[in-house]
RNA sequence: GGGUGUUUAGCUCAGCUGGGAGAGCAUCUGUUUGACGUACAGAAGGUCGUGGGUUCGAUCCCCUCAGCACCCACCA
């Protein structure tokens, strides 16, 4: 029996562990198609957060959902070593203990690293225990693994040796802070307050001077010319001259280039070629030296004179103290721009020249622009996000991969003391002429390889890759659309020449309660784990994926959490109640649907269009929508309407069967939302398989429809609500007793009596086939008239029969006005002008009762 | 500078390829049934952002404008 309360407390527990006990989650059925996703993995760096939810919650619904229809489902688990996100985290953690992490040097650094990576992974198990996901443990991978190892080792080989690798000496990001360079993406563009100093450089063997503006004074040290537009009728005349630089007194050749917008700033622009992309284009056009300032740390270094050792921003404010002292300071102006951000480390991000290596995307990029225009394609869902990695793909630049960092890819490069280098997938055997470049790959390389590299590839011969590759879907966040969607696309395609996923579903952001984007500064973080102490886990997940639309933001609303309790408590007291009636010697059979009562044939046929809509949303991944319509069900059709209706007729053994075949199917249907309490009730149903796991999804059949019934059941609903108004309008008790008179010719609303007298505490309910007088309120139906027997005032009676009248006659003119047009006719689908004459019949027979009432 | 999304009840949001707008919470009345007070019964609450267009018919499609949010971009 079920316990009197639902305990979300007392139904999880022991569950997980039950189902990993019996490898639901594990066995394979070979004789079943496949249907496999990889989970995003999470970053060991900390706990999981609730966003981390908007995964692998409906990823895990939709993977009980298909096991359920009959796939072999495989859910695959792993975690991202996160280089630079862990490496600080764990840096951090050493400098609280007082140690420079510099000072374990490499070995005894990811020793530490490794420390830190086995207790967030167990946590993150703990986590996704506690959230109770589906996923396949056996086949778990860590992104720094080293059969993943190997994988990276050989998707860098294999694209150098394309010449899609290749090592440069550029401008990149460089995060000052931590280090290292930076992708583009891994660089977070801010609005900033900054200013914009406008400096005279006075031009040689002459009295003039051009005005340049800068935003960073402290590159000055590392100009090599001026460039005005040629086009300029200001400046022109300068071209060929040269002048001097306000902060190291150097000789600056002014040079014209197109480039050059004449209409911002003062059209005069200095050209900075070692930390700014712009300038280093021009530079290499026109040979410039390229002078770098600072060091790795954004310290000056000897290039800037007197300022060597000072802070990009120390060196900055004294330099405009400084050349304000020569006079050659102008102006200053506030200005906002974008400025970028490291998005680990939130440092100002200095472009830098510096050697890296790069991958060379346009023609990796090409195949996925190739792809997603073929029949082909990866379908996203909704559409929209294939444009956004499209748009992304035909803009991109070569990605940096190279990062100074020691927790990562060691990058499979070796320099031989000669000056050769060699790109291999092994070390070579003799190390002792060469050395390792000291450098990692960026995280993003080796999530890249996800779906493949954690089914065994380069080994393609195996069960697991043959089977489960391509995956069948991926769910993810639109903010990972660049940084991992788009680099498992082209890897995918570069080396299985298969996309990684045939779908792909796309989440938005979970934000507070106002809208804000969840931050540890702000504070407003919400633990899911709190969450599910409170109202338990099966809450938290169908809150989190019934309240949006697939793509789009939502915010967390406890309120709406504490709504999805009471729903699974409201499904849980129906079960109790259902159980109590079926009691203890109770046997499933089926019942032929037409030897069933009206109220049996209307729920059965009412369960069967909720499975028929459950069913093509969840085929799209509409969560929303699915649950939307089960909850409607559950609520309004079964719990209010059908289980307070069998109250009447419940030992008999049609109204048995009807109330444990819906409750089975509604427990069925909501399982994977929900899948601790449905376990709970279906162990406790008659008849039951050793877990709901083992079950199969309701399906829908179009022969257990019944549209009269359906419409008979309305009806009586119908009549209820308006006797219950009725004494709501007349200030009456609920319990009030009446005498009922149903005027028509249908002889089966004699069935109804029972239930009037039962629901609406009719005290009489008299059957009358025509229509003699009766005095009360009236209600009319398209084949019914209901009428409370009361004294009321004639004339009122009168009147609201008029208004009824009037209200059916606008309702018929419009009706009229739309089948009496050819165009709404001729270009109408068809079922609408069907439902249209259906309507306006309804209407004509309303109105003939109506005027029926009226002469009397 | 490009691009995307969004604007529906007091609040948070649904609304399926166009056919008389829904839910949860909040509010107001009232407790009555063989489970549920985490409940039940009822009520109130919306010119579906603005202006146009297409259509027999528009919350939905097209255009305009406005507000809000986000993404991308090297403007010194």
């Amino acid at each position: 029996m079920l316990e009197k309360r639902y305990d979300h407390k007392q139904v999880e527990n022991g569950k997980y562990d039950f189902w990993l006990k019996n490898q639901y989650f594990s066995t394979h059925d070979l004789n079943k198609p496949p249907f496999s996703i990889v989970i995003p993995p999470p970053n060991v760096t900390g706990k999981l957060h609730l966003g981390h939810g908007s995964d692998t919650i409906p990823a895990d619904i939709i993977i009980r959902y298909k096991k359920m229809k009959g796939f072999d489902t495989m859910w695959l688990p792993g975690m991202d070593h996160a280089g630079i996100a862990t490496q600080a985290k764990v840096a951090e953690r050493l400098r609280k203990e007082g140690i420079d992490y510099h000072s374990l040097g490499r070995e005894g650094f990811l020793k530490k690293a490794w420390e830190w990576k086995d207790e967030y992974a167990n946590t993150i198990h703990q986590q996704w225990k506690a959230l109770g996901l589906s996923l396949d443990y056996t086949k778990e991978r860590f992104t720094l693994d080293e059969k993943l190892n190997k994988c990276v080792n050989k998707v860098f080989v294999t694209l150098y040796n394309k010449g899609l690798i290749y090592q440069g000496e550029r401008i990149i990001n460089w995060d000052p802070e931590l280090k290292t360079a930076l992708s583009n993406v891994e660089v977070v563009h801010k609005n900033d307050k900054g200013k914009f100093w406008y400096f005279k450089y006075p031009i040689v063997d002459s009295d003039d001077s051009l005005i340049v503006a800068t935003t960073r004074p402290e590159t000055m040290f590392g100009d090599t010319a001026v460039f005005v537009n040629p086009k300029d009728k200001r400046y022109k005349k300068y071209i060929g001259k040269y002048c001097i630089n306000p902060a190291n007194d150097e000789k600056l050749p002014i040079m014209g280039d197109e480039y050059v917008d004449i209409s911002f700033g003062t059209g005069a622009m200095k050209c900075t070629p070692a930390h700014d992309p712009n300038d280093f284009n021009l530079a290499n056009k026109y040979n410039l030296e390229k002078i770098i300032v600072m060091d790795e740390s954004a310290h000056m270094n000897e290039k800037a004179g007197k300022y060597k050792g000072l802070d990009r921003y120390v060196c900055r404010e004294q330099l405009v103290e400084d050349i304000k002292k020569k006079g050659l300071f102008v102006k200053i102006e506030d200005i906002e721009h974008e400025v970028g951000h490291s998005e680990r480390s939130d440092a100002v991000v200095e472009p830098y020249l510096s050697k890296q290596w790069f991958v060379k995307m346009k023609p990796l990029a090409d195949a996925v622009i190739k792809l997603q225009k073929s029949k082909k394609k990866i379908n996203f869902f909704p559409p929209r996000f294939s444009k956004t990695m499209l748009q992304w793909m035909e803009n991109i630049d070569d990605w940096c991969i190279s990062r100074q960092l020691w927790w990562g890819h060691r990058i499979p490069v070796y320099y031989k003391n000669d000056g050769t280098i060699l790109v291999s997938e092994e070390a070579p055997k003799d190390m002792s002429n060469y050395h390792q470049d000291e450098d990692v790959l960026d995280t993003w390389f080796s999530s890249a390889l996800w779906p493949f590299s954690t089914l065994n590839w380069p080994n393609t011969n195996n069960e697991d890759y043959k089977r489960y590759f391509p995956t069948s879907l991926m769910v993810t966040g639109y903010d990972l659309i660049f940084f991992w969607v788009s680099r498992m696309v082209f890897q995918s395609l570069e080396f299985t020449k298969e996309p990684p996923f045939k779908q792909i579903l796309i989440h938005g952001l979970i934000r507070d309660n106002k809208g804000r984007k969840m931050s540890k500064t702000l504070g407003n973080g919400i633990d899911p784990f709190e969450v599910i102490e409170r109202y338990g886990v099966d809450a938290l997940r169908y809150f989190l994926t019934t309240n949006s639309s697939p793509g789009l933001d939502m915010r967390y609303d406890e309120g709406k959490v504490e709504a999805s309790a009471n729903y699974l408590n409201k499904i849980w007291n129906s079960a109790r109640y259902v159980l109590d009636i079926l009691g203890d010697n109770f046997i499933p059979q089926e019942i032929p649907f037409s030897q069933l009562p009206m109220m049996e044939k209307y729920i059965i046929s009412r369960l069967n269009l909720t499975i028929k809509n459950v069913t093509k949303n969840m085929e799209k991944y509409e969560l929303g929508a699915a649950s939307s319509h089960l909850y409607n069900f559950v609520y309004d059709d079964f719990c209010s309407f059908y289980l307070e209706a069998s109250k009447l007729t419940n030992q008999s053994n049609e109204t048995k069967q009807t109330l444990y075949k819906v409750l089975k199917s509604i427990v069925l249907m909501i399982h994977p939302y929900t899948p601790f309490i449905t376990e709970e009730i279906y162990q406790n149903l008659p008849d039951h398989l050793k877990s709901i796991m083992l079950e199969f999804y309701p399906e829908y059949n179009a022969k257990t429809v019944n549209k009269v019934s359906v419409e008979s059941a309305n009806l009586l609903n119908k009549m209820i609500k308006d006797v219950r108004n009725y004494k709501v309008a007349n200030k009456l008790a609920p319990n009030t007793e009446m005498n009922l008179t149903i005027i028509s010719k249908d002889k089966s609303l004699l069935t109804f009596a029972d239930y009037l007298k039962r629901f609406a505490f009719a005290k009489t309910v008299n059957f009358v086939k025509e229509n003699p007088e009766q005095k009360g309120a009236i209600y009319t139906y398209p084949n019914a008239t209901l009428v409370v027997n009361a004294n009321i005032d004639e004339s009122e009676v009168k009147k609201k029969l008029l208004i009824e009248l009037e209200k059916m006659n606008k309702e018929i003119s419009r009706s009229e006005g739309l089948l009496n047009n050819p165009s709404f006719i001729n270009k109408a689908p068809k079922n609408k002008i069907v439902e249209e004459k259906e309507k306006y019949q309804k209407y004509l027979l309303t109105k003939k009762a109506i005027e029926d009432k009226l002469k009397n």
